[in-house]
DNA sequence: TACATATGTTAGCACTTCTAACTTTGGCAA
DNA sequence: TTGCCAAAGTTAGAAGTGCTAACATATGTA
């Protein structure tokens, strides 16, 4: 992995910090990650990070961000196939959830579990909006409306923290520790549909 | 914080530094957590916690597992007013749930987002299995049934998924991030019924 | 009263994040 | 084409971390 190069320059360092971050992220977890670990998987002294990122906790914020971008990419694949506001498009919204959750854990657990530094930032913030804004217009469009009013958030935020917390249970492993053993998409198929009904 | 103490022995150190840790824990967050700076809090070297603790993620494991109690006792409290298998009962259940969480966030993601080493400890996973034995025994009431059989697991885990999720968005502040404003008796009532309709 | 053991200490190693001061190099202006 | 500046690397080191080894002290029991 320890990339042995011949120039000086690296060429783009801060890219490949960034995949080394994010691989270590996901090996050893979002707080077991180490500057230095990523030096060594990039092949640059321990001082070559900080020409490119103010901390290590700015390394962690663009691997968060890049990830809720791919995020962002899932869920709009996941509602594209399916007609606006149907069952089959807001439970297909929701494996989109929990197959980024599982297939990245720790960029997943970064995302949401983020320091005091990371979470009031602006960009962030507006990756999360954008991010949830994929369900809203589905419920709207569920709902037969055409703006994201007070009903739309009261039917939708519910759905959300039952899939976020799905996630957390998945990754987290609790699921496998009670020796739960589920039927995933009838799972979430069902319960979607409860809740949204009366 | 740093009390200064006149004996050589501490008296309960071990007391001491499982306090100072959960203090630590809330204060810091869980990743952030030092042990250092629970020798400080302590009043002793940084050396001394190695007789109680074998290493600094023991001394975490131990402030979850008392948490985790803590946490019992609140879901045993939750129910007991009410008649078992009530949608009261369960709804103030989720209650307590929330409860846990928000007064006890740094403590709450410790217990929920454990690392490689503690996650298959044997009285955590023991812990967990009896909490959410709570939750089993009134959905078990509620259909009418004595067994926690299939369909008891199959109404109980998205109940589950639902509130943990709530509790996780609620304490990683995403609510507040979105500008959410609910209405959680509401929310956690309504949508507690809608999971158990047909 | 004697001393074994439990529980504290200090010293130090290997590691971490991050800074300061130095070095290399690519690209642009003269 | 040359020369130099800024960008992006380097090494050295400070301050802090987890943890161990060797030493010190108090306590409970024989």
């Amino acid at each position: 992995m320890t990339a042995k190069r011949s120039n000086y320059h690296h060429g783009d360092l801060r890219a490949g910090l960034v995949e080394a971050t994010r691989q270590l992220v996901e090996d050893k977890g979002p707080d077991r990650f180490s500057v230095s670990d990523a030096c060594r998987a990039a092949g640059v002294s321990t001082a070559a990070p900080y020409r490119h990122f103010n901390d290590r906790d700015e390394m962690l914020l663009e691997v968060a961000a890049q990830g809720m971008e791919r995020f962002y990419e899932l869920m709009c694949d996941a509602v594209a196939p399916h007609e606006p506001g149907t069952l089959d498009a807001i439970t297909n919204l929701g494996h989109a959830y929990i197959r980024f959750a599982t297939t990245e854990p720790g960029v997943f657990r970064l995302a949401f579990g983020l320091t005091r530094e990371h979470k009031d930032n602006e960009d962030m913030i507006a990756q999360g909006k954008r991010n949830y804004g994929v369900l809203l217009s589905q419920i709207a469009a569920y709902l037969g409306k055409t703006e994201i009013d007070e009903e739309v958030l009261e039917r939708a935020f519910p759905l959300w923290t039952m899939v976020h917390g799905l996630a957390f249970l998945l990754i987290d492993e609790k699921t496998t520790a009670l020796d739960l053993k589920l039927d995933l998409p009838v799972m979430l198929r069902e319960n979607t549909r409860r809740l949204l009904s009366d």
